[in-house]
DNA sequence: AACCATTCCAACCGCTTCCAC
DNA sequence: AGTGGAAGCGGTTGGAATGGT
């Protein structure tokens, strides 16, 4: 594939806005709204390159873009989530309404990292989660072989929701995902219901996974119940099926739920 | 006041993903 | 199914602002 030049033509402007370009860039918007990016500069008469407008209506001028220092909670909020997620700043950001995901990063590059680094024992959810799947996978092995998910804090009833094992064996993402997605032999007649990957559904990989099983082996020398199964609320939203809908949470809060289920949400050290 | 070091953030670069054909 | 253009994304950088000496 040949990739399409950007700002290398000749003529094209770099580097800062002017107040004048971002009205131009703000008045053709509004008017017409920007539906093919390569095309606006010319026709908003912007010496630019699309993806130069792109970046600095994305960024900075667009309307619900908020303003200003970022709030204890947002940089708590990023911090969790960047365990959860890594360095996947367009979806953090989808969590964070009006903060851009180039913000975020540089939140995180210029604050976040050195107050993480200020506090060493800051506790790692994700290891924290793990080991905590972990342990309730073990102990369930002795009993029922089923862990139920049942148990997240949330007011509503747990009527209509659909509860659905995943195993840890189960150690392909398309294994997995056919189970929460409802492909699997078991519900093959519910392709209506597939819940499609998106920002708000994180990865349950192969690393995933592999490290709740390392994390288990490290401790014990012993492998991963084979037979222990994660019994996951799923309910059916419109043509989608989604976890734990019914408990008042929406994709993203149900994960982190459960991957924090261990009682106590660690807590990040005051400075 | 002048210089230097550090911090911060807007913008760029290049790669990947998506989607229409 | 393959291709190419456009959009999206994350890493990196340039330079303005700020602080220290």
């Amino acid at each position: 594939m040949v990739r399409a030049p950007c700002c290398e033509k000749m003529g094209l402007k770099k580097g800062p806005w002017t107040a004048e370009e971002d009205q131009i860039l703000v008045n053709y918007i509004q008017q017409y709204g920007h539906g093919n990016w390569r095309a606006l500069p010319k026709q908003a008469g912007l010496l630019r390159c699309g993806k130069s407008c792109r970046l600095r209506w994305i960024n900075y001028l667009r309307p619900d873009i908020k303003r200003g220092n970022f709030t204890r909670e947002e940089e708590d909020t990023i911090i969790k989530l960047h365990e959860m997620l890594g360095n996947r700043w367009s979806a953090i950001a989808a969590r964070l309404p009006g903060r851009t995901d180039n913000e975020i990063k540089n939140v995180w590059h210029t604050h976040l990292k050195k107050r993480l680094k200020q506090n060493p024992g800051t506790p790692e959810i994700k290891t924290t989660s793990i080991a905590m799947i972990s342990r309730v996978a073990q102990e369930s092995k002795q009993e029922s072989e089923l862990v139920t998910l049942s148990n997240l804090p949330g007011p509503e009833s747990p009527e209509g929701v659909e509860y659905r094992s995943i195993s840890p064996q189960q150690c392909s993402s398309s294994e997995i995902s056919s189970v929460i997605t409802g492909d699997d032999a078991s519900h093959n007649n519910m392709s209506s219901m597939k819940v499609e990957e998106s920002d708000d559904f994180p990865e349950m990989d192969e690393n995933f996974w592999s490290e709740v099983l390392s994390s288990d082996n490290s401790s014990s020398g012993s492998n991963f119940p084979a037979a222990a199964q994660f019994q996951i609320p799923f309910s059916t939203v419109g043509n989608a099926m989604e976890p734990a809908v019914q408990y008042g949470y929406d994709s993203m809060d149900f994960w982190y739920n459960l991957f924090t289920k261990a009682g106590e949400s660690p807590e990040l050290p005051e400075i």
